[in-house]
DNA sequence: ACCGACCAAAATGCATGCAAAATAGCCTCA
DNA sequence: TGAGGCTATTTTGCATGCATTTTGGTCGGT
């Protein structure tokens, strides 16, 4: 029950870690640390987060808890119930859509403006990335397929040279990833060669700088990616967690 | 020196008022009250917040005000120094630039969601509003040609039927809200048929329901309006305050 | 046995207190 | 006169304490 005890998955989960208190302030470690810990998904859906069982597993007084507490709220990671704690947020389907939609609109951006201002030798980079998730792609090898997905998506984003747009897709694509955790792997295979092909279409659009269409179809691209994250939900509703009321 | 001293339009400017009390936490209230003073511009970049000062001001104790404020920075409206308190968050033309472009996104976005989605009543809403303003652009009527200016695109967001994307474009063009108050009343006149034209091609395309389309003026429209804020801000280097260290 | 009221235990919201860091003022000295 | 250092004051960061609200459990009534 304790949140401690909660950790599902052995492998990736990563404890709550006491608060070092090497380098700067109390509020900024336990902000980081709790947002990746809600992050990572240790935690399922809706479940309660009470002050004082965090303060004693971080070591740390309630004052700098609640402020880390009410920037995660206002991030969408938990939410707060007047007078009845902190909750970890259960995003709806529809909350998925949109979060989904969103993170187009802003991949979107990132391939227009990219076009714009991306170098030949960044775009060299973009291209031997693509050739090695192919090469990923033709072994089947899932794991690196999906770490040079997110590089190359990542290399776009950081062509775009606009830190806000980073920190906000940053922002959504964290909210996304505990979906994504167990979303992507099962299901990505159904639309593996889909995606293989859009991403085709990503790096031509690239090469020929041509904003307009890599802006689509990055969108289309993340919508495509939202269709199968919620049809994989739909098909194991249990994974995320909400657990809510019991029947 | 004190924050009430520094209003500086005397029209618009707000009073921070202490909290009422009346309802809900006053985190919250703190929270509401000081981003809208924020807002509204009414302390100059890079002003130091006291948390004393404002605890006195709004007749609370120091922690919710802190939690207030470590919101506010998340938001990127205030920017906490370590040890050092909080001071009101000046934009760089960079970071002005930036924030356009992610606003040019986010309504892009918006705009191809809302021509899948709107209804042909909320499209003659648009219209309507369409034609109001071209009559408050005749006339010469700035303030009526501004604030319908804004309900059209509130209306495409809102057709976009997409809260996530209400609040992070609600959220960004806060942000910007001062460096608008400013920007908008004498340089828009510069652009002003050009913005004119803009929205015939904006309701044009919204008609057709031509989401590509749409998505691109709108963008497009973005970026003109950080230009022209951004020719303005040259002329006028004074107006957003950045009274940063006399020489 | 089920439902509602009542009471104890716990949790939240906020205020206050204390130590550490930063700022400002002052004095000394070149 | 101006620069540098020392001290007093202020300010921030965090912990703790208290009042209020919620929660869990028990008891009495139907």
């Amino acid at each position: 029950m304790a949140i401690v005890d909660e950790v599902v998955e052995g492998d990736r989960a990563t404890l709550l870690a006491p608060v070092t208190g090497s380098s700067g302030s109390l509020h900024d470690e336990i902000l980081a640390g709790l947002r990746r810990y809600l992050i990572e998904g240790n935690l399922p859906d809706g479940a309660r987060i009470p002050e004082r069982l965090l303060c004693e597993t971080m070591g740390v007084s309630r004052t700098p808890l609640r402020e880390a507490l009410k920037v995660l709220a206002s991030e969408g990671l938990v939410e707060l119930l007047p007078n009845r704690g902190a909750r970890v947020r259960a995003f709806t389907e529809n909350d998925i859509r949109e979060l989904f939609e969103v993170m187009g609109g802003l991949e979107a951006l990132a391939g227009r403006l990219a076009c714009e201002r991306i170098t030949d030798a960044e775009i060299a980079g973009v291209e031997q990335m693509h050739y090695d998730m192919y090469a990923s792609y033709m072994r089947r090898d899932l794991p690196a397929y999906f770490a040079l997905n997110q590089k190359i998506h990542l290399a776009i984003l950081a062509a775009a040279g606009n830190s806000v747009l980073t920190t906000t897709y940053t922002n959504f694509s964290s909210r996304l990833q505990r979906v994504r955790y167990n979303a992507n792997r099962e299901n990505h295979k159904d639309r593996w060669g889909e995606a293989m092909r859009e991403h085709e279409q990503i790096l031509d659009a690239l090469q020929r700088r041509s904003g307009l269409e890599l802006s689509d179809i990055l969108f289309r691209h993340l919508q495509n990616k939202r269709v199968a994250a919620l049809r994989y939900l739909d098909d194991h509703p249990s994974e995320v967690g909400d657990q809510g009321q019991p029947a």
